[in-house]
DNA sequence: GTGGTCTAGACCACT
DNA sequence: GTGGTCTAGACCACG
């Protein structure tokens, strides 16, 4: 069991940062729709959208209603001030 | 070609229109969700929306958010002014 | 009294599994919600989730968070290991 | 119609924030629960978390799992360093 | 055809 | 008996 998530939607968000973290999801290109994680992961649009937010709130990923949501680059436009 | 409408919105709104004047969508009943209906004519949500709205607008039907449609009553309570 | 159960938990697991042997809640079908089964015994629910647990606990039922609890069937696809 | 916030639960949030300010509801006091809430205003609780989540994120008020919500007292303990 | 919001109702964990 | 999370499915607004 993981020990730091309880919680469907918790633990969805931790796989989809890793994939983003290990590069599964690269910089730029765009997550698979809701639709399609629903079905990967088997869980309601409900859940699926509270772990996609917590994406969006670790700053990982930008949504754009309509279109659909993108990784953002870490070394992106932005990023305010890198020594 | 129908003598009476044009776009495909129009057509759906006519062929929708009569089903609920002859009873096959019955009063106080739920219409099929915009999903069933656009695979049943073979369209987008958009153009099923268009003619749904049609049929809302004719006073045919009511709009439930989050819900679906029901067919009115038109003998019923909510009738606004009947001459 | 009982000869079996003493607490209000343990008999009303025993009135429930004689319901889903005598057939009263048949095999695949949904056991009443947490809350109908507390308005109808008069319990609260933490001891009605005791009463199901002990339901579960036997293999009478199984539970789908969200949804609710369902009657198993014995000979079901679910068994692990028949003879 | 509100100028600023479009649905159920935004309309909601505002109604609650003007009762934390005008002081229906008062510093230190609980809030009704969420299912006295959601019949007062006739949505489901869904829609009424939402509501009550954009309060907290306004620092209006403090959510206590298992007991409830609680007006935040704007001078109360949380307020860093007072003359 | 995406994401955004809503309805309706369930079970879960903790107080 | 509260808040927390989930299922299942609908309609809405925008691109």
């Amino acid at each position: 069991m993981s020990s730091t998530a309880r919680g469907a939607s918790s633990q969805i968000a931790e796989s989809l940062k890793h994939r983003v973290t290990d590069g599964v999801y690269a910089p730029g290109t765009k997550l698979p729709s809701e639709s399609a994680l629903c079905a990967e992961f088997g869980v309601t649009r409900n859940t699926m959208r509270r772990a996609l937010s917590a994406l969006e709130k670790a700053g990982l990923v930008v949504t754009i209603p309509g279109t659909g949501r993108t990784v953002r680059d870490p070394d992106g436009p932005t990023r305010p001030s890198p020594p």
